[in-house]
DNA sequence: AGAATAGTGTCTCTTAGACATTATTAC
DNA sequence: GTAATAATGTCTAAGAGACACTATTCT
């Protein structure tokens, strides 16, 4: 009996990282995408926010689909990973060859909220730094992947920064996000102005401490302003 | 027994307007895109690609998944237009109701090379201009339209140039498709301007004749060139 | 000649990007 | 003071956008 299952790269950012959260299978050395099959009754979406809530224990999240993956591609990366199928007990593999086809869907949450749940088939579920990723089963790697190009590719369209970042960050944290998903240095100096200008900043008065160096000013986003600014493409490069 | 089914919308431009090809559903006075099951033993695209080839006769195209609509807003488009199912014979309404889950696709498309052809659900299938869409069955709007803001925002990443316009056209004609895409209209000076700089047309000698006025320039895309430009976001607004 | 539309040039204002300068903090 | 990092300022070159001018074609 084939099935409809999906998979969610649920990705948070520490300031420094941006990590998403990976369950490592039981019995071999290969980590995985939260996910799981929908049932016929269930819609898509409430299918994938169930699914995402029994791992991060997150009731309301910014949940979006970004590809599904048929089964051709998926036969093909089975082959490359057989010998991590042969491994498998019989129920897993069955419950893993069982799918005909994945939705991809993508969580952008506030690392600081999320309680990491194993499941039945994981003994353990973590924060992963996406620059360092482990080997992970079937096609994981590709979904993955493809969830951070589609997020590079949106970005202007995506409220990112309100939903990766804490309540109050400060700019520095704010560009590394950026450098993050884009893959490259920013000048500093010019990040600034340019957030700045778009005029969705809220600036509080407080200084952050800690380092031996100047204390960053702490930032907070202006979220009616932030959504209008996203609705037509928040210009950022 | 539910299944998946997939839609696509197929896009052509004729010079002048953009155009989906659409089927008129028998019986009713309701248009809807072209589409179909997917047998569990094909891959997702391949299926696909048999569904658009059957309508269009076209062997080679660019198809792209763009999104999928799950059963709750589909029950709920089903709401507005229940009116139209019930005119429907028993048929034609099990098969549109047993669509649990549906892969929207979209396909860009020379015109003129597509030799349009109904299936056994339609009477006939014809060219519309996606501006002066008739009524559409459940959803299919709703999935046109997600189609259109999708390929607005993809736009420097989708060789759509390359897939829509004919082998030779002029500047005004590739101008007009931009605005048509973009829902607004674009400097003549700035934009072939902006496109010649791209390096990534070769100009004819021959002009194109026909109205009383100076006569353009024929062009014609460098496809390897333009391929290199759309890979990493072909920059244009 | 005149109407229509294509092609090219020019001007200004904004912005991007590189980089320098100043400010703050802990040691 | 020095080291480290934040914030702000400055300069230049490139680009966007508005618009004017020239070119070509048919009636």
């Amino acid at each position: 009996m084939p099935g409809i299952s999906a998979d969610a790269v649920i990705l948070g950012y520490d300031g420094k990282d941006i990590k998403a959260l990976l369950l490592k299978a039981k019995e071999v050395d290969y980590w995985m995408l939260p996910g799981g099959f929908i049932e016929k009754e269930f819609d898509l979406n409430t299918a994938v926010h169930r699914i995402v809530k029994a791992r991060t224990g997150l009731e309301q999240l910014y949940l979006q689909q970004f590809q599904f993956f048929g089964k051709a591609d998926r036969n093909a990366h089975q082959k490359e990973h057989l010998k991590s199928l042969h491994q498998l007990s019989l129920k897993a593999r069955t419950w893993i060859s069982q799918r005909f086809i994945t939705a991809g869907y993508f969580a952008l949450v506030k690392i600081d909220d999320v309680l990491p749940k194993a499941d039945l088939f994981s003994d353990r579920c973590e924060w992963i730094p996406v620059d360092q990723l482990p080997p992970l089963i079937i096609d994981h790697h590709e979904i993955l992947q493809t969830a951070l190009l589609y997020l590079r590719r949106q970005l202007n369209y995506l409220p990112i920064g309100l939903n990766l970042m804490p309540e109050k960050f400060t700019m520095p944290q704010l560009q590394n996000l950026y450098e993050g998903i884009m893959k490259q240095k920013l000048d500093r100096g010019n990040f600034q102005r340019k957030i700045l200008k778009l005029d969705i900043l809220i600036r509080h008065e407080k200084l952050k401490s800690g380092g031996a160096h100047k204390a960053p000013y702490l930032y907070q986003f202006d979220v009616e302003k932030y959504n209008e600014k996203v609705k037509d493409g928040i210009g950022f490069v």
